[in-house]
DNA sequence: CACTTAGACTTAACACTGTTAACTAAAGCT
DNA sequence: AGCTTTAGTTAACAGTGTTAAGTCTAAGTG
């Protein structure tokens, strides 16, 4: 019985070096720019192998976005274990979420800056969003906690969370996406969006 | 001399028949659905003619973008000359942006949510960059009045303005690049974010 | 040990893509 | 009439994602 045991060790390998090829690239030059050919170059190996452990490039950008997003979710947990203030806890995770899309770009292009293609059904995607949620709900629990303790007025706790979430992307994707543009200096930008949105957020 | 003139016209012509195809099927099917084939097949040329107009595809997808600029920035400029009050105007700026984002999403992909690759010195790119300042110095000199007015606590011009810009994208990208994520009512969740940035904004 | 079977992997091919070079045909000018 | 410019086309190249068919090896079975 080892044998099948050992056969799916050596599988779970190999899509992992897949995996990592992926990333590597994707980030490196951008996904679009990087053929099911170049990752299977990388790994030496002919380009319809990655078909027998991913169903298609999609997918192999999806469970790539996956990873990602574990990585993400994790710098935050830390962040909040190690902040007792709910009020500051919410304000560095959110320099971190913009700090994270800004070291990582092509990562973040990957996992919130694309368009996941209608699939059919949801194989794909459907652990990405998990993933994303559960991320979210973080945010959310902490603007639930900042409302029940009076830092912040009564409002709708989701209407808050989406509209933090939503500036948080403002300023990474911009940056990432259109790097020309005249921006002043990224932290003072990033403090400047904080200042306004949790001022915005105080009771009166 | 004539002649010259009714060439010119002419090319002009079959240069805007191409953008308007081009429009068309960028908006109908997105912008990497479209082969420069099916532009061709749809005005009823061969695809090389297109190379005749545009440079390359890039600068298909720029000069279309450049005409959604100027759409948006008309829809704008109207909204200033109908309202007088500063804030007023900036806060129907804000809703009018990220609605117009909605209507024509892939209008928007193609103006903001698309990288323009670095092309050889800036013969593309410049115009669409140029428009997109135009438009953003409406902004800005509505935030620079709010301030000077009083309507805003004193801060930098360009940090609000650039934060702001950044909501309003942040809202408008997410929607378009995740329409699948459990939003509130899109109406509901602009105003909470509109409530929330200008309430950051007024004075102490 | 010989033989079949299952699995992993590859080769060859299809239908596309953006783009270029070389060609044709027509209109204008002298 | 002959030459030149211009507009447009055809054919081709190198690349893409993906599939169907084939190969080769290692495991299981008489």
């Amino acid at each position: 019985m080892g044998v099948q045991e050992r056969r799916a060790r050596q599988r779970q390998e190999l899509r992992q070096e897949i995996l990592e090829a992926a990333r590597d690239l994707f980030v490196r030059e951008g996904f679009e720019n990087v053929s099911m050919r170049k990752v299977a170059d990388r790994i030496e190996y002919s380009p319809t192998t990655i078909y027998l452990y991913f169903q298609d490039k999609a997918d192999l950008l999806d469970s790539v976005c996956v990873e990602t997003l574990a990585k993400l979710d994790a710098r935050l947990q830390a962040l909040r274990d190690a902040t007792s203030d709910p009020l500051e806890r919410l304000k560095r995770g959110f320099r971190a979420y913009v700090e994270f899309g800004l070291e990582y770009p092509n990562d973040y292009r990957v996992a919130f800056l694309t368009e996941f293609k209608a699939s059919a059904e949801p194989p794909r995607e459907l652990r990405c969003r998990a993933m994303g949620q559960k991320t979210f709900d973080h945010l959310r629990t902490g603007v639930a906690e900042c409302i029940r303790q009076g830092i912040f007025a009564p409002r709708d706790v989701e209407a808050v969370s989406q509209s933090l979430w939503a500036a948080m992307h403002g300023i990474t994707s911009l940056f990432i996406l259109h790097p020309r543009f005249p921006w002043i200096d990224r932290d003072t930008l990033i403090t400047a969006m904080i200042d306004i949105v949790f001022q915005g957020l105080r009771p009166a």
